[in-house]
DNA sequence: TCAACTCTGAGGATTTTCCCTTTTTTTGTG
DNA sequence: CACAAAAAAAGGGAAAATCCTCAGAGTTGA
């Protein structure tokens, strides 16, 4: 496959010494133009503004002054879902990934990837959309897996039953009648499980109900 | 890259003339040998264990009797994580994409894509260790931003935190104090809130704020 | 058999929540 | 400024939730 014009780039990065760097490289490849820098978010949108040719591809830092990388791919996803963002961080931790993704990233590098996987990515972006380092890629597959919250205090059936049904509009009375109990039996459980679980009152045990998933919204 | 020995599949799939023409797809790539057939999951573990050579991927069919492919991928995964799996299946809604990922598939491939395009995925699924058409991608990273939820009914700022300050154990009295209003005001958004939600007390309140996203548990 | 334990539930007190109505204060606008 | 609308606050009262202590009935196990 051959491109007979060279794809446009940009660099969002506050490291200029980097940013420099990048461009070096990136015109090594052969194949990319680097349009401009920019050295944040606000700085990038002005200079996008300004530019008469649209980059194909940004080049995006998270760790940034003035507009960070989760604001500026915010932006650019509401203002051009054209141009495709490649999120650069050293950060690996699945929430800051995921957050970047949600904030409409095409793709996520870590700075100390090889540069060959640099090229790969970029390219990749822009022919399917979409780069995902093995890394990124198994952090996404894993937000799907939410960690098994498994309750540590061990419940008993009623009790059971009973919170999930506090995570209801009924009142306890109603619950009682619903469980073939006395009102003062589910007095007791509430006091019960209050004490067990440390939680003062009712929303704190729906809270509990949902972190352990013993109820689910819906 | 070339690749001396060749790659070791399995296909999983209850139709005999798709099996059968797929096998003779894969070899005609050259770099593939199918080891065997299986007709369903439970076929395939039977024919897995009994096998001396181990699969490097296999092709599985999702709609299957007896043992169906999400079953299947589920046991493979916790059976041999080495074996990639490769979902195959004409469905493409993000429901059963995103299940199959959760089962443990590496990839998923609509039965419908060019022929080229398999051979690509199973190359990619065995040196990635996963592969995903730009439809399931798609899909994944559409899942992270559940459906925009928005609260149909228009919330003032004040309505907002107090919403989510309803959702901790903070009474209503603490509430005041934190909002810096006095405990009638509240008193005041509370009821206007269960007239205009229509809810009955606070764990209505509390649900609404999940379903809504006005508070996130944890 | 008897002590220990669990489940159920009663009595009674206090606090919080919930509801309805009215007043005061603040805010926006011509 | 003046006036209307919105927001904040208050009073009073009923219902529900919360917090104690205690007791009988059944089960279990040494």
């Amino acid at each position: 496959m051959t491109t007979p014009t060279k794809h446009n780039v940009v660099i969002v990065d506050d490291h200029l010494l980097f940013a420099g760097s990048l461009e070096k490289l990136l015109e090594s490849f052969g194949e990319f133009n680097v349009l401009f820098h920019a050295k944040n978010g606000a700085d990038f949108q002005q200079k996008l503004k300004a530019s008469k040719v649209q980059p194909d591809v940004v080049l995006l830092d998270i760790n940034m002054p003035v507009m960070d990388g989760f604001e500026t791919a915010n932006w650019l996803s509401s203002y051009r879902k054209d141009i495709k963002v490649l999120a650069l961080s050293m950060d690996d931790d699945e929430e800051t990934i995921l957050r970047m993704l949600r904030c409409g990233a095409n793709g996520y590098l870590l700075k100390d990837i090889h540069p060959d996987k640099l090229r790969e990515a970029l390219l990749e972006v822009m022919t399917r959309g979409y780069y995902h380092s093995e890394k990124v890629a198994a952090t996404l597959l894993h937000s799907l897996n939410p960690t098994q919250k498994k309750p540590e205090h061990h419940l008993k059936e009623n009790e059971r039953i009973f919170i999930s049904l506090a995570c209801t509009e009924m009142t306890y009375k109603e619950i009682a009648e619903k469980m073939n109990l006395s009102p003062k039996t589910i007095d007791g459980y509430r006091h019960e499980l209050f004490t067990r679980l440390q939680i003062k009152n009712r929303v704190g045990l729906v809270i509990y109900a949902l972190k352990h998933d013993l109820y689910r919204i819906q």
